[in-house]
DNA sequence: CTATTATTTCAATAATACTTGAAACGTTGA
DNA sequence: TCAACGTTTCAAGTATTATTGAAATAATAG
């Protein structure tokens, strides 16, 4: 991952709604969601969930899988790893207080 | 760290100027830089590199000492910290795909 | 084929952010 | 105190992004 990708990358999550979007599909794992549900599920109107599904999908952080009238988007884990791996070791060099939060949930 | 200081963190990230000034003053630890070196460095005017230093500072990501007629910026390496965690665990739930990212840097 | 449902695209408006150069501020040395 | 230096603030113009509702597309069931 490059540094333009992370910049859209990092940019599509600095946003309310898209922030929650991706938490919401979290949680929906590999099952995804309709963007009616999510739409429904973070308070926003249709048109504007598409819109914002649309940005987090141009950045690749969400995949979109046509299934006969709805349309699953899932979070992509990959690239939310390699969006968090440039920050950690590219941005941050593996510096001790950055890695420190990784996978302790106490802290972080 | 909470929904609103990530998204401030990440926004402050999203953009060329800032993410190249972050990793710049990385490189320079904790001796920090001025912002005339780091405007010079990242190649921006000075009134442009003070704009994206006081967002960053702002965004709490670096910290700022004036060392007489100086002002030294640092990175701020627990608050990267806090903001990756958050994405990490609060965002990603730990997935496996994400975790995996963390401090291998030949993947990331 | 038509009606229905789900989703996206579009245009207009509003809000936010970036860049530039000039002016103002704070600090230090003479 | 004055002049010089490093830095920040400000205002104006430009560009990007967000929101809204309406119209258009896509898929399916009857």
């Amino acid at each position: 991952m490059d540094e333009s990708q992370v910049i859209d990358a990092l940019g599509a999550l600095a946003q309310e709604t898209r922030l929650r979007i991706l938490r919401f599909l979290v949680t929906k794992g590999s099952d995804g969601a309709s963007a009616g549900e999510i739409g429904e599920a973070v308070d926003a109107a249709s048109s504007r969930a598409s819109f914002h599904l649309s940005t987090l999908a141009n950045a690749g952080l969400v995949t979109a899988e046509r299934k006969s009238r709805h349309i699953i988007y899932r979070v992509n884990f990959d690239a939310m790893g390699s969006m968090i791996g440039y920050l950690i070791n590219d941005c941050c060099g593996n510096h001790q207080d950055v890695i420190a939060c990784c996978p302790t949930p106490d802290k972080c």
